[in-house]
DNA sequence: CACCTGCTTCGACAGTCGTCAACATAGACA
DNA sequence: TGTCTATGTTGACGACTGTCGAAGCAGGTG
């Protein structure tokens, strides 16, 4: 299970897929827009906490910046936590969709989902309307 | 308490505070700059993980997308929980530094921080060495 | 085959978090 | 003064989270 479905605050749902094939649209008006719904909460929400420990945000940082946009395990690894703990967090940003991984040979190399950050950027937008 | 001394996110130090005092500097990088240091990471991840919640982040889109910028509580506390929750939610956002709060009369305002809102979008932009 | 290395999963534990009801406080107003 | 309304605080409780060591699994190498 190194690619599963991801991405659940892109696109939260199949159906909403459907609507929007050709490009996976942002989830979430910008936060100055409107009072977000209790679903668009729902999603947003899930983004940030994934990235509301110190620990994962090193990783997701690091995975970030590294060379080609991706990383190996190895390369990311010393945040001064257990490596079954770096485990732990990786899975959890990958669960949250931030991340996807793949297995070569020996390695596992983890890469930033690109549209994410661009979505989650356009969330903290200021919206003209505010402006 | 109404207005205690928050944005730790922007100035964590006062010593930071004194080596920049013309503007707020942003608390860190880009995500995708570089690798986060633990004190970026810490500062950073206490304000995703203020987003990290559905209540809150209804609570704070209300009051970002709130006419003039500012929400009394009675106009945004209907998010489906009970008011003592709401008050704790919203003291949590005032922690973090995404909200001020100023009573007037009988109710009490709150309003975003805006510097807080620019800050955390540059920590999403794709860096120009990343792109 | 056996063995080693890189990474994940499991099981357990302490600590944190979100929630509520009950109580407390601050202003407005009579 | 007393009372009413709008918010904040306290205390308690169940649920979730971050962490680790131990065990498991996948791939490479001999």
């Amino acid at each position: 299970m190194s690619n599963t479905r991801v991405l659940p605050l892109l696109d939260p749902d199949v159906s909403e897929v459907a609507k929007a094939p050709e490009a996976v649209a942002p989830c979430c008006p910008p936060l100055t827009e409107r009072p977000f719904t209790s679903e668009e909460a729902e999603t947003a929400a899930r983004m940030f906490k994934a990235l509301g420990d110190p620990v994962r945000l090193r990783l997701f940082s690091a995975v970030a910046s590294h060379e080609g946009g991706e990383a190996c395990v190895c390369d990311i690894s010393d945040v001064g936590v257990s490596q079954p703990t770096v485990s732990h967090h990786l899975k959890k940003l990958k669960e949250a969709g931030l991340l996807t991984s793949e297995r070569r040979g020996t390695w596992v190399y983890y890469r930033v989902e690109p549209s994410v950050l661009s979505a989650m950027g356009k969330l903290l937008t200021i919206s003209p309307a505010a402006a």
